[in-house]
DNA sequence: AAGTCGTGGAC
DNA sequence: TGTCCAAGACT
């Protein structure tokens, strides 16, 4: 859950689901359309089928019992380099490196002494923050939280508060004048309106609200919704006259984007067809 | 290995 | 307003 998402909005929704399915058993016992369904407004709704299918393979290959190997979560689903020395180093104790986005922003800047981290890299990441980490174990596991804390609430992203930072007498950026980050752009991130991701979230809300199979007919009256395409309408209204009906048709969705969003999703297994042009969450 | 994948708060 | 970005993983 916390993969890409604030802290702050899975905490209630962590929860509810530890409520209704407390252990990977559980929750391996059910569809996995359901776990689409709990992970509701979440985001990334893959996430929840991979953690649906990583719960039956601890049940099938592990006992029912969370992995501590990092070999081991590492071959589960939807568990990656982040995610498997997190279960191992706080669940288990363990002695691992964790980095996630905070802890690399801070390794850059209190040591390497510039403004953003370069991309992401495997080794480079668990090396550095290996060299840090202390040696008894117990120390590791808080030096590793403590490093993604910081980041997360300190020397964050924008704005950071290096006046209330706790290492800013030794922080390598402070000490060399704060300069600018000069490294390559971060990919600007496509605009999410009219995208095929808003389309694959509007289908998605459809599946998850509705417990009889979806119709095409029913998904192409998902988009536009009628405010967003009146207030597109009104933007166009005000900066362009008149209104040529070729704008106008661009407010209405590529019946094509309809088509890519859900063969998107039933390539993903997020989506089954049931019959021709129904559609239902995943029931096995 | 660069693209893709949701959602919503902050500024 | 639009832009950034948030405990990444997969292809």
């Amino acid at each position: 859950m916390l993969q890409q998402t604030p802290v702050n909005r899975v905490i209630p929704r962590l929860a509810e689901w530890l409520e209704r399915w407390p252990t990977p058993g559980d929750l391996a016992a059910v569809p996995p359309g359901e776990a689409v369904r709990a992970w509701a407004t979440l985001g990334y709704p893959r996430r929840a089928l991979w953690l649906h299918s990583a719960a039956v393979e601890i049940t099938q290959r592990h006992g029912g019992v969370v992995p501590s190997d990092i070999d081991e979560l590492l071959a589960l689903s939807g568990i990656g380099d982040y995610t498997a020395r997190a279960v191992a180093a706080f669940a288990y104790g363990l002695r691992h490196p964790v980095v996630d986005t905070n802890t690399r922003r801070v390794i850059a800047r209190a040591v390497a002494g510039q403004a953003e981290p370069a991309p992401p890299s495997r080794t480079r990441d668990l090396d550095a923050m290996g060299a840090l980490l202390p040696l008894p174990r117990g120390d590791a596991a808080i030096f590793n939280a403590g490093m993604m804390e910081l980041g997360a609430v300190v020397c964050t992203a924008k704005n950071p508060r290096c006046g209330d930072c706790p290492i800013q007498s030794s922080c390598a950026w402070r000490l060399a004048g704060y300069p600018a980050y000069s490294g390559p752009r971060k990919a600007v991130q496509k605009k999410f309106e009219g995208s095929d991701r808003q389309v694959r979230g509007l289908i998605m809300a459809e599946l998850r609200a509705t417990h009889h199979p979806v119709t095409d007919a029913e998904i192409t009256g998902l988009w536009p919704d009628p405010a967003q395409r009146d207030r597109a309408l009104a933007e166009l209204r005000a900066t362009h006259h008149p209104v040529t009906d070729a704008e106008i048709t661009g407010l209405w969705p590529d019946p094509a984007q309809r088509d890519r969003a859900l063969a998107g999703l039933l390539a993903d297994g997020l989506a089954v067809a049931t019959g021709p042009g129904r559609y239902t969450l995943p029931h096995e």
